[in-house]
Parts: structure tokens; sequence; C-alpha cells
DNA sequence: AGGCAATGGTAGCCTAGGCAACAAGCAGGC
DNA sequence: GCCTGCTTGTTGCCTAGGCTACCATTGCCT
């Protein structure tokens, strides 16, 4: 419903929440590759593939090869997609904001480390959790 | 992530999160139409609909037409849908409980509780709010 | 140097959902 | 009776994601 939600308020911007979470995560974070997107996006590696295809079909972003390794695509916004990441921003904080109206500060607080818990625990059940590098996965070690 | 989860654990059932929720409440509501079946899992008329085509494709229930209304579809579940229904509630139960399980029982009452605020919120943003028939939608009546 | 495993990216097939347009059917008003 | 408007369901086009198989490249190890 979040998702859907928000969908709705910047379909003008001609963007979903997906696509914003790509255009956010290269403001940060300019120059990743399409693996380590994918692996920030918790998502398979064709899913943000494609999501990428689709962002630079309409120019929001480009790929460029990275010169040291021929395999690898790093990853680019243009300057229209920066420009709009603040506003879809902006519409990302409002939302939350209105859906967790009916809550108090604390509920917000207590609600968020909740979800962050249950989270991990779902994380620890994927199939991807086995490669963790340094994070232990298991529940009982 | 739950969906994924569910979806992975269920997957030798050969069946879907999604279409565990229709057979789930068709169990419980045999006959139901297409429109209400959307409404009840919240969801659009044509995204119920296809739901239901890849669901009697499978021979997991039966369209019926309505005696007295020629537009309505009611649906009914196969023998072996019934069969399965019961085995995915228990895997969802499961789930559930893996996923929280780093919550104790208060806190799990808690979240719950938040996420049903949450979700009225939503609700009575969404386009489909206004039709509500006794449900008042705004936040400050 | 050569071979082999791991990694990055892509394409194919699948489910799932949104929105919009449409046909068929129903119902109420005149 | 007839027309007008609402409901039910379907279809088309779109994004989004999972899984698998595959190719190219890289890097390690012998």
């Amino acid at each position: 419903m979040m998702r859907a939600a928000f969908d709705r308020r910047v379909r003008r911007l001609g963007l979903t929440r997906s696509q914003w979470l790509v255009l956010s995560l290269l403001h940060r974070r300019p120059g990743v590759s399409q693996s380590e997107l994918a692996e920030m996006l918790e998502v398979e590696r064709a899913a943000a593939g494609r999501m990428v295809d689709r962002l630079e079909r309409r120019n929001w972003l480009v790929r460029r090869p990275d010169r040291l390794d021929r395999r690898v695509n790093r990853l680019y916004l243009t300057a229209e997609a920066d420009a709009v990441q603040a506003e879809m921003g902006r519409i990302a904080v409002e939302l939350l904001d209105d859906a967790m109206a009916g809550l108090g500060a604390e509920e917000r607080e207590a609600l968020s480390d909740m979800l962050e818990r249950v989270k991990a625990q779902l994380q620890g059940m994927s199939p991807r959790a086995a490669s963790s590098p340094d994070a232990r996965p298991g529940l009982s070690p």
C-alpha cells in the first residue's frame, strides 16, 4: 500500500517509487555498479539490470564502462535526474508522515525498530544470506 | 520480503502467496464474485480476474455463472485446492512466527496494532476510499 | 601458460499489480 | 416501452520482481 500510494503521488513526475529508490541511491553514491546496486536494493541482479534499462531509456541515468574491469557498468545520474531526486525525497517523507499520522513519536520509533528486527530476521533466512561477509546471519551460532 | 519468503517456502506446492490468499478466502466464503474478491483482496478488478485465470487454468478453482445476473462469475474451489489450503495456512503462521522471532508477545501485539492503524490511514487516502459506505475516511472528523 | 571457478551482466519465462478503455448486462427514470 | 447511467468482467499496455540459463570476463592456482 505504501508503494501504491507513493506511485500515485509521483506519477505526474513520470517516475515510480522503485525508480526513485535507484535515483536516490545513485545520488548519494554515483558510480556504483549494477551488482552493487542490486545488492543495496536487495533485489536480483536481473531486476536491477532491467530497472537500469528503463531509467536509461528515459534518460535518467547513464551506463559507463569501467576501465579496469570490462564486465562492469558504472552508473551515473543525468542532470534532470539529479534535479528531480530531491523533490521525490520530500514526497517520500511526506507520505511516511501521512501514513503514520495516527501514531505518536515514541510509537513511530518503536514501529521502526520492530520492523528493522523483523527485516533482519527475514534477511537471515533469505537465500542471499549465506554470502554475508562479516555479519552473522544465523540465529544460533 | 515476507512475500518472497513465503513464496520460497510454498514453491514446492506449485502456488504463490497471492494465490494462497485467494484460496484461503474462497475456502471461507465460497461463491463470491470476482468483484467481491478484488475488493476483499484490496486489488484492482483486473488483477483479480487474471489471478482467477491462472488459478482456473491450473484447476484450483472454477468460474460458475450466476443465474440471476449474467454479468457475474461465482467462484468455487476444487477439491485439491480445498485440501492444500490448510497446509498453506500452517506455513503462513509458521513464517509469521519465524519473522517475529525477535519480538516478545506484547511487542507483536503492538506491532500488529500499529500496522493496522497505518493501513487504515493509507486506505483513507487510496482512490477507492471515496466509495466507503459507512466508514468516515477523513482523518479529523 | 593454462585451466577453472567466481563474478558481472543479460535474456527468457513466470507471477503480480496498476491504469485505461471497452463490451455486456442491469436498473431506474421518463 | 426506451434511454441513460452504473456495475462486472476482460483486454492491452505498463512497471516490478523472482528464477534460471547463459556469455564474457577476471583472477586464482597449479
